[in-house]
DNA sequence: CTTGACTCTGTAGTATGGTACAGTGATTAT
DNA sequence: ATAATCACTGTACCATACTACAGAGTCAAG
C-alpha cells in the first residue's frame, strides 16, 4: 500500500516536520526508505510510533528514556517486568518532584501570607526573608 | 573593611567560582571593583546576595525571575504588593506543575498496576497502552 | 625565591527538545 | 505550463544554567 510523506506523518501525529527529522537524528525513528527523488517514505505505523512518543513525553519520560523503552521492546531477552521497572523508576521520580514542588509551594505560601501587599518594597517580608541581613550596595 | 576574592565568596555562598562570574555576566551580580592586578574585590554582602539567589532558585524561581525580583527591589516606585504579585504568580505556576505531575503519576500508576511483570515484553500492557495498535517493523 | 594555588579573559561545550533558516529540487493543483 | 506547496541537507540558533578549558598573570606560604 501507500507510504506517507514527512508532512503527512507529522500532521497526523500532531508534531512538526522538523521534529520528525529531529527524532530520526536522535534515533527515535528509524530511517525510512526513500523515493527516487530522496523523499522519506513512511509506513503508516510511524504515526503510531510518533503518538507513542507524545504520550510517553506527556507522562514525563525524556526522549532518552523513550528510546530505552523502544530498545527494551526490541530486545528478545527483555521481559514485561523490565518495562515495569522502568515505569516504576519514573513513577518514583515523579513522586519526588511532587514532594519537592509541594515544599516550594508551602514555603512560598508562607511568604506571601506574611506580606500585606502594602508599603514600600524595602519592607517587603518576602524579600527580607530571602535576604535576611544586610542590603547590597 | 576587607573585600573578598571570588574564591572566597563562592565558597562562602556554596557555589562555584565559574558560577559567580556567570551570574555577573547575566547581570545578577554587579561588577565589583577590581584590584590593581584586575582581581574582583567583593563586598561581604555579595555572599548574602548569592544566598538569596540560591534560596530563590530552591523556591523554583528562574535566574531571570530572580533578576526581576532584584529590579523590583531597586525600583523606587515598586511596592511590596508588586513583589507579592510575583510570588503569587510563581505560586500558581508551582501549583499547576503539581497538578500536571499528579496526573502523570496517576496514569503511570494505573499502567504499572496492569502489568504483572511476567511474560515477554511484547505482551506488556504498559507498552501496548502507549502504542495501542500495530507494531513497528 | 620558588612553587602551588588562585585569578584573569574568552571561548566552547554540556544536556534538553526542539525551531529556523538558506538554497535547491520535486510534486501538485489549476 | 507554471505557480504554489512540499521536501531535501546542513547548519545555526533558542532558552536554561552552568561547566570546562587554554594560556597567561598574580599571590601567599614555606
Amino acid at each position: 500500500m501507500s507510504s506517507l510523506t514527512i508532512g503527512k506523518v507529522a500532521k497526523s501525529a500532531g508534531v512538526g516536520v522538523e521534529t520528525v527529522r529531529f527524532y530520526e537524528r536522535k534515533g527515535l525513528l528509524e530511517e525510512p526508505p526513500r523515493s527516487d527523488s530522496g523523499y522519506r517514505q513512511y509506513p503508516h505505523d510511524t504515526i503510531i510510533r510518533l503518538r507513542f512518543i507524545k504520550r510517553a513525553k506527556a507522562l514525563g519520560f525524556s526522549l532518552k528514556e523513550i528510546q530505552e523503552l523502544f530498545a527494551l521492546r526490541n530486545d528478545q531477552h527483555a521481559t514485561c517486568g523490565d518495562v515495569r521497572t522502568q515505569a516504576e523508576v519514573k513513577l518514583r521520580d515523579i513522586e519526588q518532584k511532587i514532594i519537592d514542588l509541594t515544599r516550594m509551594k508551602d514555603a512560598l505560601t508562607e511568604l506571601t501570607g506574611q506580606c500585606t501587599g502594602v508599603g514600600p518594597v524595602g519592607t517587603c517580608p518576602i524579600l527580607t526573608s530571602l535576604e535576611p541581613v544586610g542590603d547590597d550596595k
